[in-house]
RNA sequence: GGCCCCGUCGUCCAAUGGUUAGGACAUCAGGUUUUCAACCUGGGAACGGGAGUUCGAUUCUCCCCGGGGCUACCA
């Protein structure tokens, strides 16, 4: 019985999409699946001047990328010109509508007059070339029955008469929306909350023309960890960023639905399904949320050490743009249980790929005096072990600790320095094991080398 | 300015007309430990303020304060 519901996802190609936009996108398709309607994707290009189609192949990138499909679309609203048109001669025949030559200084000069809080009434002209306004009631109440909020009313008499259409007959955002929605018979609009205060327009247009109104649910806007709207200036604001800085779609979609959602056992990690399943428009709170990265990159790594080998190997070698050999393979064994993002996974197995890496302050820490003889004993005892596996480093360098009476990070530090350069990497047996016996006694020649200089 | 929305730990999400107000991230302490992580244990941490309704308000109402959105011939 639901089978007939239909939503839509329609951003506007003005720029890139952020996680605001995203997790827009995210709700409505969560929405669409869970209820076993359709998605409808419409691209909100009515602006010519900043609407470019680079903007739109972003848009669709970012969705395909989170792997968010949808069942109708992409439609360019300014293709629906002609559709627009009629319904805008409609309303001017039926007297719905008005051409009104008065500028936004009359407009203003109209509420100075009125007051603040009277909406703006124009005078029918027949100047072809004015713009058309909606002729708003001066009594009563539009109410938007909104699904997280509940009925919001807004006073007509503070509703100015607003345009609908420019001089030249091109229509505006409130009026294409409310036609296309209308028109493509969609029945629930999910959209942020920065469109509460224009669905009451959108309604008064509906109703002008006699269409069916959808239903309608306002999410919270997301907001950057200073409290203000979210912007390019808070880093990781857009979803390409988040894809180069190492996140998986399927993580960044459980943080995101978190997002002014939530379940109440308190269930945090779930897969998509499982958010299909639980997830509830109506259940969306009301209180704008804050973007926290450290809390993704959590979850991230839980999604990243649940991923197995040859998966996990595949998708570091498509984020590094490498081929998925061995020795990618060998390094994601023994970076999985430390990475939280992809990019991590780079840091941590790099000198697998590359000489050491040059950390002055590594050295200073931890190649001090007597350094040199500690890593010349590990250089023979790696050069005599049986194998080269983690346990037969193990046990080749553990007799090292009481031979020598040091601690094992004395050991150990200095190793880990020679092979990678610095004081970080994973375990250091499955390093050298990893590395190999040769690059790794020739690593421990070179420092050795460098410590007697 | 006008219209509208919002207000529970630092952050996200819960619960409730009567509870020690819960979980997660972060943080702090301890454990584990070859580094960093991960992991385990424990701790600190919230109902913006003021009235009212009520036997009793975090919860309901009003006011204030604070934050936000809209207010274009942008979307």
């Amino acid at each position: 019985m639901s089978q007939d519901l239909r939503f839509r996802f329609a951003p506007s190609p003005t720029g890139a999409l952020h996680i605001g936009g995203a997790r827009t996108a995210l709700y409505n398709w969560l929405a669409a699946h869970g209820s076993g309607g359709s998605l409808v994707l419409r691209i909100e290009d009515t602006d010519r001047e900043r609407s470019t189609p680079e903007n739109v192949e972003q848009i669709l990138e970012v969705l395909r990328w989170l792997e968010l499909d949808w069942d109708e679309g992409p439609i360019s609203q300014a293709s629906r010109a002609e559709q627009h048109a009629a319904r805008l001669q409609e309303l001017l025949d039926s007297g719905a509508a008005y051409r009104d030559p008065a500028t936004a200084d009359d407009v203003k000069a109209y509420k100075r007059e009125h007051g603040a809080d009277r909406g703006y009434r124009g005078t029918p002209s027949d100047d072809p070339g004015a713009a058309v306004r909606l002729r708003v009631p001066d009594d009563g109440d539009t109410v938007v029955e909104d699904t997280i909020r509940g009925p919001v009313a807004f006073p007509n008499r503070s509703q100015d008469d607003f345009v609908i259409a420019r001089g030249d007959g091109s229509v505006l955002y409130n009026f294409a929306v409310a036609v296309d929605d209308a028109e493509m018979g969609i029945t629930d609009v999910v959209r942020g909350d920065d469109h509460l205060s224009n669905t009451p327009k959108q309604l008064l247009v509906l109703r002008a023309l006699g269409a069916s109104e959808p239903r309608y649910a306002h999410l919270p806007l997301l907001h950057g960890p200073d409290g203000k709207k979210l912007s390019k200036r808070h880093g990781a604001a857009s979803v390409e960023e988040l894809r180069d800085a190492g996140y998986l779609p399927e993580a960044v979609r459980n943080y995101l639905a978190l997002l002014g959602w939530g379940t109440t056992d308190d269930t945090t990690l779930m897969s998509t399904e499982e958010l299909v399943k639980r997830f509830r428009i109506e259940d969306v709170g009301s209180a704008s949320a804050v973007f926290d990265e450290q809390k993704l990159r959590w979850i991230n790594g839980r999604f990243m050490r649940e991923l197995p080998l040859g998966e996990y190997t595949a998708r570091v070698a498509a984020f590094l743009d490498r081929e998925p050999d061995d020795r990618l393979r060998s390094g994601c064994a023994i970076a999985q249980e430390k990475a939280q993002t992809l990019a991590e996974v780079w840091r941590l197995i790099r000198f697998l790929f590359e000489p050491p890496v040059d950390d002055p302050k590594a050295w200073r820490k931890v190649m001090g005096e007597g350094t040199r003889e500690l890593l010349e004993a590990a250089r023979d005892a790696l050069a005599a072990a049986d194998g080269f596996e983690p346990l037969d480093i193990e046990a080749a360098l553990e007799p090292l600790l009481e031979q020598l009476e040091v601690k094992p990070g004395r050991l150990y530090q200095p190793i880990r320095v020679a092979i990678t350069g610095t004081t970080v990497s994973p375990g250091i047996f499955e390093s050298l094991a990893a590395l190999g016996r040769e690059e790794s006694l020739n690593r421990i020649d070179d420092a050795i080398r460098r410590l007697s200089e």
